[in-house]
DNA sequence: TCTGGGGTCCTAGGACCC
DNA sequence: TCTGGGGTCCTAGGACCC
């Protein structure tokens, strides 16, 4: 038995939880750059804004109604860490599905005390985080899936699927898990509508038409288990840093500079996870939105020798990349660093004729600790740094404080 | 004026192997 | 003139997720 536990329009409700004068309000959290809604409170959506929407799009009568915030994801992080913990303490095994879903096991909770240690542990996530939830319960993850967004339309938040098919006779297909806007449409199109119609649909015609996910999707409707809770998260295979531009940028220095940033944020990334790369891939994009523009949008990637950590490295291998598909005359919009064929450190090839510099994995993890302990950014790289800020710098108008990360940041109560 | 970022898996087709 | 069978690996594209 299988439950999935959901922080409700996390974003907004975590800008509440440090802001309580905010609940009752249309909050909305904006991606980077502060261009698209990606969280929305209930009076925001009631407003009529939708996920995913530019922010420019929203009519300006409903626009000046509006709490915005840029995104926080230092903040919504830290909060998420701390409601996996409370589940963890209920549940034999959770599974961290997202940055505010969970899933977890029922197994070892008597049937009759399911929904009442799911309110205990909405009610735990309520008073220590601040944050609402819901919870739904099923056979399967999907049918987890689909309770807790059933229990969204309830008052106690709780759904438990008891009887699928009565429960789902009017689910609609573009809200079940797995499956999209293209497969909904495509279905509906042969009739097949709701959750109960998919239940319903010739196995061998679905796994024909659209592969063994769909096929499996069906299954776990009917209550046949495909995934089970998946405890230990899996090594990533890439890891990708990319941003939209502030404002256009054309020079070569500037766009070396934000490639630069990129590939420092991805070794990090790539460091915490205990990971090295052998690739390294470069893309850059003229704005499409613009279409009287000329557009550009090249990418390169490339094997290193042996696989690497190393900021110096990974970033003169980017640079570098980055010269060599320079056009002048483009106005840039966006780029990204990814870095690829991921590795554990302990296991690699080494270079026949390089001996790997046993100083590189001393400095990157001085580096790592004097960052841990005075702050992101203490100690860069002095290609990241350009005298008077970033051409390119990201827009974050509405940044909250970080409040769980910052000791000026820390709320004072009078 | 303004338009996000970061992932995964599956499938089909081509190149290549013995 | 006749011209096999059984594999793997890689890549690109398309779908999905949050």
């Amino acid at each position: 038995m299988f439950g999935l536990v959901d922080g409700n329009n996390f974003y907004a409700s975590c800008e509440r939880a440090f802001q309580p004068e905010l609940i009752g309000k249309p909050v909305v959290v904006l991606s980077s750059n502060d261009g698209c809604a990606i969280a929305r409170s209930n009076e925001c959506k009631a407003l009529g804004v939708k996920m995913g929407q530019p922010i420019h799009e929203v009519p300006r009568d409903v626009r000046r109604q509006l709490i915005v915030r840029s995104a926080n994801f230092g903040l919504y992080g830290d909060i998420s860490s701390r409601i996996v913990q409370i589940l963890s303490d209920l549940f034999a095994r959770v599974e961290v599905y997202s940055i505010d879903e969970s899933f977890v096991s029922f197994e070892w909770i008597k049937p009759s005390d399911r929904a009442r240690v799911a309110k205990e542990a909405r009610a735990r996530i309520l008073q220590w985080t601040g944050i609402p939830s819901c919870v739904g319960i099923g056979q399967t993850k999907t049918l987890a899936k689909a309770g807790n967004k059933l229990a969204k339309k309830t008052v106690h938040g709780v759904v438990e699927l008891v009887d699928p098919r009565a429960q789902l006779a009017a689910y609609p297909l573009e809200d079940l898990w797995g499956v999209g806007r293209k497969w909904s449409a495509k279905l509906g199109a042969e009739g097949i509508m709701t959750a109960v119609d998919l239940m319903d649909a010739d196995t061998e015609t679905l796994r024909a038409r659209y592969g063994v996910v769909l096929a499996r999707t069906q299954a776990e409707l009917l209550g046949h288990p495909c995934s089970d809770i998946v405890e230990v998260e899996a090594d990533r295979k890439q890891i990708v840093c990319s941003r939209s531009f502030g404002r256009e940028v054309v020079e070569l220095d500037d766009v070396c500079h934000a490639v630069a940033a990129f590939a420092s944020n991805a070794c990090e990334k790539l460091r915490s996870r205990s990971l090295m790369c052998g690739g390294v891939w470069v893309w850059l994009n003229t704005n499409p939105f613009k279409e009287d523009a000329a557009q550009y949008h090249p990418s390169k990637a490339f094997n290193l020798i042996a696989p690497s950590c190393d900021t110096r490295e990974v970033m003169s291998v980017a640079t570098a990349l980055t010269k060599a598909m320079y056009r002048k005359g483009y106005r840039y919009k966006k780029g990204g660093v990814g870095l690829l064929d991921l590795t554990h450190g302990d296991i690699h090839q080494a270079d026949l004729f390089a001996g790997v510099d046993p100083r590189s994995a001393k400095l990157m993890d001085t580096m790592d600790q004097v960052n841990a302990k005075f702050g992101r950014g203490a100690m860069v790289m002095a290609q990241t740094m350009r005298r008077g800020g970033a051409k390119w710098a990201v827009k974050r108008e509405n940044l909250s404080p970080a409040y769980t990360q910052k000791w000026s940041d820390v709320l004072r109560v009078s």
